[in-house]
RNA sequence: GGCGGUGUAGCUCAGCUGGUUAGAGCACACGACUCAUAAUCGUGGAGUCGGCGGUUCAAGUCCGCCCACCGCCA
């Protein structure tokens, strides 16, 4: 009986076009799609999109398209951009086909018959500009923080799924199965969340309020809502219940997702499964966030970085590649366009390339593109043991996802079997016999390597099989030494794989220059002029609760009063800052800070030792004045 | 505040259940070689393994406390 492999990507939400999230964790399920159907797991790979609720309306709306016709485009580019990253999936779900829909309504029905799902009256603070109810935790100063209008209070009647009745079940199965949910760090989150009660889970929205979504079959009033729709992607898609996919796949599923979505597909997504009497999924694989230097990426920061753009420059193995070796699976990786050239250049380019090419150049040279399957000797042997052991390590590392370390162990590999070459020198062998055992030695090395890095890398290791003369290969076509047969031969001519990439040379004090801070673009006095500063005065500060170096600052702008949580706990003392005028741009979107809202902050300057001094004006100026 | 993670050579990281002089890649210096994409191969240097204390014949590796950064929760 053939093992199965069952894994997912989420399906992404389509109000946002794909983005680098999205590329990383769909890279990391292709890996592990791939090297599962090389080492002879019969696999499915699903991705999708998500494609109901208020959101998608809105941005549909505001689109001025209908909401299918907008979800159909969104989803397109979805498709489209998991082309340009070559990913291999076996089936693309989407949430609004009828196939999906169909059976979110039956395991909808289910679990109601069963008495999981009661209607309940929720009561809560709704923003009608928002259109939805928003949390006490969300208002600042008892005020919704987009809108500045006071929410009202109203009822609305929702269907509630029972998941705290789950908790207990669930809490005992993470604890039975050490790998339920890993790395282990977020089966520690996952069990401290279940520590404590969960309450039931609201699942439905009226009708008259959000109606892009599926009806609930018992009452059409309503649409279910969020995640009770997608998470059952995963099922619908295989073709629950009776469907041949779904009993195949299903009892080896393993799902990939980021770390922020960790809770809907620890919690939520087990609860329903077990509600549904369905066997819960094996592995839940949580990624870790890709940080530009160091840090999230936000467009504020302007430092975003677009794989597709890339995946244009240097290509889409180049990008996998790279996000593969480069982060360690679960934690967050922090990548950059420079340390991808440098990867590039030296792993595939100087080692694997120039590995290839030296290769290909004496076969042709030496031997007219014919090899001679001559028995290992000594030396050969070393290499012979090292390729015998490298797939199942390689093994070893996908199952522990760790993806970095797998394809370090290869390419170490493929650096030994330069130094081998180095070491054998055939361009002075005399004996043609030895030389041919030398060539066909590398040739086989780089078969082996070829299979193993295809995971990473399907549309370069396939090339490179080409320019050796090669067809596909499993790991079980490599798993044995010489494999290629006596007198194979190598195609005359062939492309360099992976040209080096020139980077635009930085001179030593160019370098330099970069450490500096960077010039400020010049910017338009419209954008100037959307800050809103002003005078405000310092009425009271107190240390915050939960930060040792944030204050509490509440300030009278004009008859106004606001707080600002600031990070100056290190440079003043509360008392010496009440009183003082300082200036704050008052139109700052308010934030929360470690849980206490801040609406605004303030400016200060930074001195070279990083002490900080608040800005004050010069002379008496009535709190509230602006600043232009 | 509670829980968890991370902290190892200039940089990026490996170090499983504790065991000889702590490893790799990049970068740097020198050397070898010339089949090869100015490539490859070798040699070299540097690290109080975040800090303090403890357990042990023996601790990056276990325990306690502390520091820095991050995440989750409240």
């Amino acid at each position: 009986m053939t093992k199965t492999f069952y894994v997912t990507t989420p399906i992404y939400y389509v109000n946002a076009e794909p983005h680098i999230g999205h590329a990383y964790t769909t890279i990391n399920a292709d890996f592990l799609a791939r090297w599962h159907r090389l080492d002879g797991y019969d696999t499915f790979f699903l991705t999708g999109t998500d494609e109901h609720g208020e959101k998608i309306a809105q941005a549909a709306a505001r689109a001025g398209k209908a909401p299918q016709q907008f979800v159909d485009e969104v989803s397109a580019k979805f498709k489209n951009a998991w082309e340009i990253l070559h990913i291999s999936y076996d089936d693309f779900i989407r949430t609004t086909e009828p196939r999906h829909k169909k059976v979110v309504q039956r395991y909808l029905q289910e679990i109601y018959d069963r008495g999981d799902i009661y209607y309940g009256e929720y009561e809560g603070l709704y923003c009608v500009g928002c259109e939805r109810f928003l949390t006490e935790k969300e208002l600042v100063d008892g005020k919704c923080p987009d809108h500045g209008v006071e929410p009202e209070r109203r009822h609305e009647g929702n269907y509630f799924f029972k998941m705290e009745k789950y908790r207990a079940w669930l809490r005992d199965h993470i604890n039975k199965n050490p790998d339920f949910i890993r790395p282990e760090r977020y089966r520690n989150e996952v069990l401290s969340i279940l520590s404590e009660p969960i309450g039931d889970l609201s699942i439905s929205r009226p009708k008259s309020r959000v109606s892009w979504g599926i009806e609930l079959p018992w009452d059409p009033d309503h649409v279910t809502y969020v995640w009770f729709d997608a998470l059952l992607n995963y099922i619908s898609a295989l073709g629950y219940p009776d469907g041949e996919r779904y009993k195949k796949y299903w009892p080896a599923a393993q799902h990939m997702i980021g770390k922020d979505i960790l809770k809907t597909h620890a919690v939520f997504w087990p609860t329903m499964l077990k509600a549904g009497e369905v066997e819960v999924y094996k592995h839940l694989n949580v990624g870790g966030h890709l940080l530009a230097e160091g840090r999230k990426m936000s467009k504020s920061l302007g430092n975003v970085i677009d794989p597709f753009e890339w995946s244009e420059k240097y290509g889409p193995d180049a990008v996998r590649y790279y996000l593969l070796k480069e982060t360690p699976y679960g934690l967050d990786g922090v990548v950059s366009e420079e340390g991808l050239i440098e990867r590039y250049n030296a792993d595939l380019a100087n080692d694997l390339g120039n590995l290839l090419q030296r290769v290909r150049t004496m076969v042709l040279k030496y031997s007219g593109g014919v090899l001679r399957r001559r028995e290992p000797g000594e030396t050969e042997s070393a290499v012979v043991r090292e390729a015998a052991a490298l797939p199942g390590r390689i093994r070893g590392h996908v199952q522990a996802l760790k993806f970095n370390q797998a394809l370090e162990a290869v390419l170490a590999f493929v650096r030994s079997l330069n130094r081998y070459i180095n070491e054998r020198a055939p361009w002075k062998i005399q004996d043609p016999e030895d030389r041919e055992r030398v060539l066909y030695t590398a040739v086989e090395g780089l078969r082996l390597a070829s299979v193993l890095l295809e995971p990473a890398m399907p549309v370069k290791m396939a090339e490179l099989r080409t320019t050796l003369g090669f067809e596909t290969l499993t790991v079980a076509d490599v798993e044995g030494w010489g494999g290629t047969p006596d007198g194979h031969r190598i195609p005359a001519d062939a492309a360099i794989l992976f040209p080096k990439i020139e980077q635009a040379r930085t001179s030593g004090d160019a370098g330099k220059l970069k450490a500096e801070p960077e010039a400020t673009a010049p910017v338009a006095y419209e954008d100037f002029a959307k800050l809103d500063l002003r005078v405000a005065e310092v009425k009271s500060v107190e240390k915050h609760p939960n930060a040792d170096r944030l204050l509490v600052i509440k300030l009278d702008v004009g008859g106004e009063e606001r707080t600002v949580v600031g990070g100056l706990a290190e440079h003043y003392r509360p008392e010496e800052l009440v009183g003082r005028r300082v200036v704050l741009l008052a139109n700052l979107k308010p934030r929360k800070l470690r849980g206490v809202v801040s609406h605004g902050m303030l400016l200060a300057a930074e001195g070279a030792d990083g002490t900080l001094a608040l800005l004050e004006p010069g002379r008496e100026v009535e709190p509230g004045s602006k600043i232009s």
